[in-house]
DNA sequence: TATTGTTATACTCTATAACTATA
DNA sequence: TATAGTTATAGAGTATAACAATA
């Protein structure tokens, strides 16, 4: 007879941390582009630098694309074609003339003011399937996990 | 004097659980891709087919493709390759000739076995710094996320 | 020299849809 | 009709590096 190699079935794939993360993310991705193209056009990456400013108030693009884990080079197209279309202004700094201040215009707080309902909503119903403990430990988690995940290697 | 728009401390942006995740796995995406193309060349999309497959054994075609959470032209075109590259052989069902079993060949076992290891010491660091219960409610979160990131839409 | 940001290039991944072959 | 898989095309995101302006 034909032996088939083995099934690791005593250690799961679907234990993998990382394999169920990178499953959860395709499809709350998809679901995220699909939500925003309806309710705004806007893509992923776009909405991300939209909601950033509005929540948090004029930024500079250096931090945003940092601390929210944007591409350079994706994050400065993104933002050229958000300038041309009025949705936020770029404006170097007066005392470091090599940082901009990104802020919304009237267009792009209207744009989040509209935007961001939709989103909550998603966001309400994916965080109320959870118990204030669940949630509570999640984001530890994650609190946990992004230095790791900035580590080079692991070689032993 | 100028009034700045507020920022909305009391929800930090940070507090979103999917800018979180979406942060997170950004690292963690380029984390593993430069740890597979130092070990093996085999970038992620790749390295999760052999993955499974040297996990699970022999599985079909669409199995991997739906449960994995892998675009269905991507997966077909990345099977293309591996398989001349001898990696893993397709064969239709004898049953349903529609349907392909994919198996690793010994070249691709091979593969999953000098890759396996090095992604095994990133789970454990990854891994080893949470609690267990930290890890079981992780994946009892991640459980109850992903159905919902299938919803469409979020409407009232 | 180092940093902020832009641009170019190449590559990976995703979405959509048309297509085939089987069922 | 419906499903498994292929192929084509366009768009989104990522990696890398060269570059200009400023510090």
């Amino acid at each position: 007879m034909t032996r088939e190699p083995p099934a690791y079935d005593d250690l799961p794939l679907t234990q993998f941390i990382t394999f169920r993360l990178a499953r959860l993310q395709a499809r709350l991705n998809a679901q995220a582009a699909r939500i925003l193209k309806d309710a705004s056009g806007l893509s992923l990456t776009q909405w991300r630098i939209i909601a950033w400013l509005g929540w948090r108030g004029p930024t500079r693009a250096s931090d945003i694309s940092r601390l929210a884990q944007i591409d350079k080079g994706l994050f400065s197209r993104k933002l050229k074609t958000l300038v041309a279309q009025g949705v936020l202004t770029s404006e170097p700094d007066k005392t470091d003339q090599r940082q901009h201040m990104l802020r919304l215009t009237a267009e792009g707080t209207r744009l989040f003011e509209t935007t961001l309902p939709v989103m909550q909503r998603r966001q309400r119903a994916l965080t109320g399937a959870l118990t204030p403990e669940e949630l509570t430990t999640f984001f530890a988690v994650l609190d946990k996990l992004e230095p790791l995940a900035d580590i080079e290697t692991f070689d032993p």
